[in-house]
DNA sequence: TTATATTGTTAATGTTTTATTAAATATCAA
DNA sequence: TTGATATTTAATAAAACATTAACAATATAA
C-alpha cells in the first residue's frame, strides 16, 4: 500500500517543529507543518489527513481550541496532545474535547511512532465499519467504490484502479455539477502541479473510455475549472 | 438488564488493588481483582471481561507475559497497563505486544477513568464485526471453524492449520464482500508488515487450492485493499 | 488572428503489489 | 529428544498501477 499517512503538525516552536516533521517524514508518513492554530486550521480544511499531532500551548489559538474547530469538521480524526506540562487538568481537557492520545514533552519520538501507529490502526479498522457512500446507480451503470466495480448493464463488472476509482467517487458526488480540477488533485494526490494536474487528465481519459459505452453519461471540462459529470 | 464492563484487574500489591477495585466499582464497574499473573489468567479464562488493567511489575509472571497470554486467547481485549516506571522499553514492550495505553504510577484516578472510557467506546465498535459464527455453508462446501474442517459435497473433510482456519472465517465473515488485507492482519497476525503479509498471501494461495475444488468459488484479489471470497 | 495555456489521448517506463513454489524455521506432541 | 505439522522467509514471475513523455487538439486572451 503506497498510500502515506497523512499526518497535520501543529506546533509553534519552529525548531522543534521542524525536527519533528523531518523526523516523520523520514518515517514514511507525509507531514505538513502548521506554526499556529489559525494556519493549522486553513491547512485542516485545504487537505485530507489521517491524524493532527497539536501542540497544547500556542499563543492566540491553543491546541484545545483549535481540536474543537477540527472535531467539529471532522469528528472522527484521531488527535494527539503534545502538552510540556502534564497537568491534570490539561489531560482531562485533552479527553474531553476527544483526544485519542497526549504526550507530555519531552517525549521519546520511538514512542511517539508506536502510538501513532497504534492509533492509525484502530482508526482503519474502525473505519472498516464506517457507513460511507459506496454504491452509486447512474444511467445504466453500477458503481461500487468499496468493491473499485463499475458494471454497465448486465455486462460482467470492469476494475477500476484506485485512482480511477476515488475520481470516479468525486464525480459522482458532485454529479452534473462542477467537480474542481483542485478539489480532486488535494483530496486524491494530496498535492497540486503541473505532473500530477496532467496525471488527473490521464485518467480522466480512462473514465471517459469506460463511460462511453452509455451515451447519456459524459464527462466534461469546464476550462480551468475542473470537469462536470453529465448523466441524461 | 445489567450492562455493566466488566475489568479484569491484576495487581500484586494488596493495599493498592483492593482501593483501585473499589474505586471502580464506585464508578460502575465490574471489577474482578487478581494478585498475580497466574491467578490473572486463570480468571481471564473463567470469566469474560471487556477490559484488562495488568500492572506490569508482578513476581513469577510479569504483566507483559500475562498480555500476551490474554492476547493469545481474546487478541482483541484492550489492555492497560500500570507500570511504576515510564521506562522507554516498557512503553514500547508494552505497545509491541498490543497495549492499548499505558498509565505510569502514581496516577490520577480521574485520568484512569477517562482512558477506560475512551477505550471501551472504541472497542464497541470493533466487537461489531466479531463473529461468533462457527458452521458455514457456501456452494458445495460445508466449514466448521471449530474443528476447522472443509468438506467438500461427499468428500471427507480436509484438516485446516490454525491460520488457514482463521483466514477462510474472516473471508467468510465478509463472503462476496471485501475482507481487507489489514483486518487479517492484525486480527490473524496481530503484525502488519512486510513479511507477514507475504506470509497470508502464502495462506490466500492454500486456500485458493482448496477452493478449486468448486469452479463457482473463488478469492478475487482487489489492489492494495484485500481480497473478496466470491459464491455465484 | 495569433500566441499561450489548457486539455485529450496513447504509449513507455518505473514502481509496487500479488502469486506461487520451494526451502528454511519454528512449534508441538509423542 | 524426534518426527509431524505449521509457519515464515526467500526467490522469482506476473500483474496491476501510477507517472511521465510526446504530440495533438482545443479554448482563451491579447
Amino acid at each position: 500500500m503506497n498510500n502515506k499517512k497523512r499526518i497535520l503538525l501543529v506546533e509553534d516552536d519552529p525548531n522543534f517543529g521542524i525536527i519533528l516533521r523531518d523526523f516523520l517524514k523520514m518515517n514514511e508518513y507525509d507531514v505538513i507543518l502548521a506554526k499556529n492554530g489559525m494556519e493549522g486550521f486553513e491547512k485542516f480544511k485545504k487537505f485530507e489527513f489521517n491524524l493532527c499531532i497539536l501542540d497544547v500551548m500556542m499563543p492566540y489559538k491553543d491546541g484545545f481550541t483549535l481540536a474543537t474547530e477540527i472535531k467539529s469538521v471532522s469528528p472522527d480524526i484521531p488527535i494527539i496532545f503534545l502538552t510540556a506540562k502534564s497537568m491534570k487538568e490539561d489531560v482531562l481537557k485533552g479527553y474531553k474535547v476527544g483526544a485519542d492520545d497526549y504526550l507530555k514533552k519531552p517525549f521519546d519520538s520511538d514512542v511517539l511512532l508506536f502510538k501513532i501507529k497504534a492509533i492509525l490502526k484502530r482508526n482503519k479498522l474502525s473505519s472498516v465499519i464506517d457507513s460511507e457512500e459506496t454504491e452509486f446507480n447512474f444511467s445504466s451503470f453500477y458503481f461500487n467504490s468499496k468493491l473499485r466495480h463499475l458494471k454497465y448493464k448486465n455486462e460482467s463488472p470492469v476494475k477500476l484502479s484506485p485512482k480511477e476509482n476515488m475520481l470516479l467517487k468525486l464525480l459522482l458526488i458532485h454529479i452534473n455539477d462542477l467537480m474542481p480540477r483542485e478539489l480532486a488533485l488535494t483530496r486524491i494526490w494530496h498535492d497540486d502541479n503541473y505532473f500530477t494536474s496532467r496525471s488527473m487528465d490521464v485518467y480522466i481519459a480512462k473514465l471517459r473510455k469506460q463511460l462511453q459505452k452509455d451515451s447519456k453519461v459524459s464527462i466534461n471540462n469546464i476550462h480551468g475549472e475542473g470537469f462536470r459529470l453529465i448523466v441524461e
